[in-house]
DNA sequence: TCCAAAGTGAGAACGATTATCACTTGGCTC
DNA sequence: GAGCCAAGTGATAATCGTTCTCACTTTGGA
């Protein structure tokens, strides 16, 4: 299992691989859709209820610090995660606002150059979601 | 000033136009910048102090519903407004980094379909939110 | 003028997130 | 392997933004 600890190795960056750290971020990988931290909590205290909200924040927080998990937008006041790898260029997330899905997307953005020569704005930074159903959802009506 | 009372009327659509409401609406407008419910509470606060703090949640709501304030993004945890006037058509925003200060943007999404056909998403909903600095405040330098 | 509906203000309640603190663990040096 | 210290943990309190509740007031139409 090298692949998959490095994998997990990386989602913490130079920080420690506890056991409570590995649960999470094994949730996170295996819940395969866009979650907020209640849903990765209940993911990893499944898998060890011993795990405090406490530490899925903090673990969370870190997981984020190193671009392992991504915020993709919210739901009900909470803030939505998805797990993207590490690494990975630049890019933006479709979500599938029926079963929470989360799929990378090219970043749209081809002249925001563009755009700031036309405004004067010195652009630095930009968020794009994209939301909509997926396939599986489309064929199943819901 | 029929047009100011015509437009603090589009900000509730329906809804009735108070004292408190038409407080909020113009303490918006005057801000000219992006701002949190905080913000605006105070700048209408300092226009009415018995204004209370559930009334501006209620009024933003409904300017919300109404399209006449539009949520830009967040800061620090809060939500973040912005006066964008009524009937606009489709747009996105250029946030100030330094200032706050908020652009209406053209929407950049020109290929949205085809993002939909290669994904096997269809696409019902989206946010682009630009952040920079404005001319202003690249001048300054701060 | 009367009345029902809409709006208001104060403050309680709620839910997500962060801070605190005593304790444990990991990984380094010797 | 022993000792040490920084990092991490779990429980819980605190914080903060937001929403709800309730008694009261205002609005606008009949």
């Amino acid at each position: 299992m090298a692949a998959i600890r490095d994998d997990l190795t990386y989602a913490f960056g130079a920080g420690r691989l506890t056991p409570q750290r590995q649960t999470i971020a094994e949730s996170a990988r295996s819940l395969g859709r866009a979650f907020t931290i209640d849903d990765l909590a209940e993911e990893a205290r499944y898998r060890d209820p011993s795990i405090g909200v406490a530490t899925v924040y903090r673990a969370v927080s870190a997981m984020e610090a190193t671009g392992w998990l991504e915020r993709v937008g919210e739901r009900a006041g909470s803030v939505l995660y998805a797990q993207c790898g590490a690494g990975d260029r630049h890019h933006h997330h479709l979500v599938c606002t029926s079963c929470g899905r989360v799929e990378p997307a090219e970043c749209p953005l081809h002249d925001v150059a563009a755009h700031a020569a036309t405004s004067g704005f010195v652009i630095t930074n930009h968020e794009v979601t994209l939301y909509g159903l997926c396939p599986a959802c489309l064929a199943t009506g819901s």
